[in-house]
DNA sequence: AGTCGGCGACTACAGTTGTCGTCGTTCCGC
DNA sequence: GCGGAACGACGACAACTGTAGTCGCCGACT
């Protein structure tokens, strides 16, 4: 199991839009961020570049640019992050924290069907 | 709206202690830690000190201890971190890591019934 | 009264993160 | 083939984190 590296505030911001539709060029991480964020064009580079280093991308030469694709799912990061949380929380319950969420993220019709689901199963089985 | 500040995963260490029955005394901080954590009694001190400096504990003096008070509560600390993964995903949709928390902490029925209730609430709202 | 054990203050130091600048190279247009 | 624009490599640097050592002080024990 190859543990997946954790990644940072601003490098999610990267990722996302990697995997929205890899692979992707330098330049079209830097278009869609330059201008959500307050960044230079340089910063995204670095980014990348630690990306790269941290072994969640990778990239393909295409002539003078590279081609950068993820090696990690988002859903692997997710689960990096939930296991963030837990180590936070130390036991304590988590619900207070779902439930800011459910509070204050948008989630459709679709989703909370899901979500209760899941909850159904979840109090089935204990 | 005061901003409630960062912590870090293991200044939450310590606040989970310090949550749990305030005021206490780095002394009973380290001995709640050390142990579960591989961590010296000075790396304790260093992490009272500089959530006293981030302003998240305050302290009164108890003859030549000192006893600690958290200035936020655990769940004002929750809203940051889940503002800090709203972040993260930027817009992408929240249920994947809500549906991770689901599958991988524990919960209780009462926890998993209010959870429902509030996604109804929610469903309800759209 | 002298000492010692514990306490907080201050210091340290390497690794990570946020933010860029500079430099040498390389492809594209002329 | 040549000049300039664009690209990645490399370097920089301050702030924040993780992890801990040392120092001076003060109260308890002898």
């Amino acid at each position: 199991m190859p543990e997946t590296p954790r990644i940072t505030e601003s490098e999610w911001q990267v990722m996302n839009v990697v995997w929205e539709s890899p692979p992707v060029t330098a330049q079209e991480v830097t278009d869609a961020l330059v201008g959500q964020h307050d960044w230079s064009a340089r910063t995204v580079k670095t980014f990348l570049a630690r990306l790269v280093k941290k072994g969640v991308l990778e990239f393909e030469v295409d002539g003078k640019r590279y081609l950068y694709s993820p090696l990690v799912t988002r859903e692997q990061s997710l689960a990096v992050e939930g296991k963030s949380m837990l180590g936070r929380l130390r036991g304590a319950p988590v619900s207070p924290l779902m439930a800011w969420f459910v509070r204050h993220s948008p989630m459709d019709k679709d989703e909370i069907e899901q979500l209760k689901q899941l909850l159904d199963k979840k109090e089935a089985e204990l």
